[in-house]
DNA sequence: GTCTATACCCGGATAGAC
DNA sequence: GTCTATCCGGGTATAGAC
């Protein structure tokens, strides 16, 4: 077997697992088994379980950030075209989400599963996982986040970055538990919806609170 | 020692610890050295290191949803006296976050501190966790989600429940990371933010998301 | 350079002595 | 009710086979 199908094996291995039942509760035993590999192979190529979660991220956020990247320089060109038009934060929104997912699965990566790693990694993380995120793909962050705060112009600064967290916080909780969501509303209402309807759904109630009149201090 | 001091000795050990580091990452002989008891008495007192984690929660969640509760009657009350009244929704978020923290502030329990560990709760995918709270306390959250589906008869029930999910997701993950957005926010603008202030901001945000206009469906 | 077997040590759980 | 001893599973380091 080759050194690239080894590693490959247990990434996918890993990816999976991690995604249906965390990173504590998987054991490498367990992965590298499911891989078809020795136990020793994590170690030897990845260093230690926390740098396999670490390659496991790399390999979605590597492509999803090219893809934002992509799109946020789109925009700023189009934007330096006709300044003069109005920015609407409700299709900014909806075209990142969007772009981002899509890219992710053009290249064959489930975007649910994504969604899923990306909500563990906000708290199941001792933190090694958060910084490694940050130093990463920190650049990318700060990008969205001065776009988004250019189209706001009338919400203080202190204020948008508390709504950005809570823009962030309504995302990575509900895409992350995304499938258990869904089959409650299923169940209850008989309401199927796709991970693109949620999005839809998503893009204009995160507008809305990005956007609302900003309460004078009481 | 008495059996009520042990017990709360490892509560309280707990409580802190699990805050702190997370479940996995704290283990019990951490706990119970910290505690100042043996080993064996958190399975004797508790069964398991995971009915120790349910314990830790129903200690924080029985006076928060007797508060709830309590407010939840007060405005049901007061809405019979008085049906004409048009309901608002950033205010009935604002005073159900105000009443639940503040009574529990009453009896010494932090408010923070419970945040954290219930953003642990929803992240760190520990099933029997959510299992426990859902057949505990399900009747509240339900109680506080129809109140405020009533206040909001303009929202498709499916628009609803998934904006509720934006909501809850939006309210801990802030809350729960408060002390580390905080400060990133008070070295970058110089603006300390109180967990008060915080609500303040949080209910008008998500009164807004909640009460978005539905988009048609394309 | 890759892979495997194995030997640590730590953490949760439990049986049985007291 | 409390403590000691012990078991078993999990992460990691390493020696050595190929």
């Amino acid at each position: 077997m080759s050194q690239l199908d080894t590693v490959n094996r247990i990434l996918d291995a890993a990816e999976v697992l991690f995604a249906e039942r965390g990173f504590t509760e998987t054991s490498l035993r367990t992965i590298t088994s499911t891989a078809g590999v020795n136990l020793a192979a994590v170690n030897y190529h990845f260093g230690s379980k926390k740098e396999l979660i670490q390659a496991v991220f790399e390999r979605f956020l590597t492509p999803f950030t090219a893809n934002l990247d992509k799109e946020l320089t789109r925009r700023q060109a189009q934007l330096e075209q006709s300044p003069e038009e109005q920015l609407q934060v409700d299709d900014l929104l909806q075209s990142l989400y969007r772009v981002a997912l899509a890219g992710l699965a053009k290249e064959g990566r489930d975007p649910k599963r994504f969604m899923g790693l990306l909500g563990l990694a906000y708290t199941q993380s001792q933190g090694h996982l958060r910084r490694f995120i940050v130093s990463r793909y920190g650049a990318s962050y700060r990008r969205f986040a001065g776009q988004l705060a250019n189209a706001l112009p009338q919400v203080d600064p202190v204020t948008f970055y508390w709504r950005l967290y809570f823009m962030l916080g309504a995302t990575i909780f509900s895409l992350s538990s995304f499938d258990a969501i869904e089959a409650i509303l299923r169940e209850d209402f008989g309401a199927e919806s796709s991970l693109e309807e949620t999005l839809a759904r998503l893009a204009p109630a995160a507008a809305a609170m990005l956007t609302a009149p900003v309460p004078k201090e009481s």
